[in-house]
DNA sequence: TGAAATTGCTTTCCAAGTCAACTACTTTCA
DNA sequence: TGAAAGTAGTTGACTTGGAAAGCAATTTCA
């Protein structure tokens, strides 16, 4: 990068914009052996971690609008990774599953999130990646 | 945000993608008020600042992939914001200009996103807002 | 020189996202 | 109670983005 670059570079909105995109470039060029999108793999660590999640709370956590979400869980369904099933208490409610390949997948995909993370980490000095982070939720 | 919330937080791409999506959201309804999306505005300000700037050279910089700068670019075109010129050292290149329309319309946006810059930055404490923007770009 | 390789940009085709409307269930309150 | 309002999720029409192929100009080098 040529140092006169890029008045744009004090605005972060860019500056978030830039390093989003070259992350999430790299990851899901990982991903892609899994065939498995980022959004897909946020959408499994959510139902791992979690707590029964209605398909409103997943949107949230995994970073998506409904519709989409609606949509990339009718793939993962068809992919055999989650299975849908209507919440006893109430009726309009979906709560949403890992089956046994979506868990296993999980697993392998995580292996390589975190190898990812490692190779981002290094970029920094040692504590700088957790302050980056940090710095990062205050915006969330 | 609840504390318990999100193991996920712990990975530099989620909260990239979680703070990324926050404040794209954000800037994009004040743009919307323009009728531009933030693409348009980073072409804008590239070619604003820039020496001469092809096709190849301005996709890097506005963070978009060649063939989504090409049909960005088409939009604008029809919008009267921008226009293109074939180079005349290299006949494959193409340069592309503002418009008095798109110079006019770059710096009523500006001012926008400059607010929203300011917005953004209250979030932090004085230095943190350049040092989150200094991590940023040792990413990209 | 001129055929082959490379480069710059665009097009095509398809996958994915958005907004707004819609269905179905639940809650409210007169 | 039951009509009106509110909420959860999905669907449909439209827009945008990406990968790969395509076209045209330029460079390479035998």
């Amino acid at each position: 990068m040529s140092t006169e670059l890029n008045l744009l570079g004090n605005h972060l909105s860019y500056a978030l914009a830039a390093a989003h995109r070259r992350v999430a470039q790299s990851l899901s060029v990982r991903l892609k052996k899994h065939g498995i999108q980022i959004e897909a793999w946020r959408v499994m660590e959510c139902l791992d971690a979690g707590t029964r999640l209605s398909m409103g709370e997943l949107a949230k956590q995994a970073l998506l609008n409904p519709p989409a979400l609606s949509k990339l869980v009718d793939r993962m369904v068809s992919d055999g990774l989650v299975h849908r099933q209507i919440s006893t208490s109430d009726q309009r409610q979906i709560n949403l599953f890992l089956t046994k390949l979506g868990q296993r997948r999980m697993l392998q995909v995580r292996r390589d999130v975190e190898d990812e993370d490692r190779v981002l980490a290094e970029q920094f000095d040692t504590k700088d990646s957790a302050r980056l982070i940090q710095l990062l939720s205050q915006l969330s």
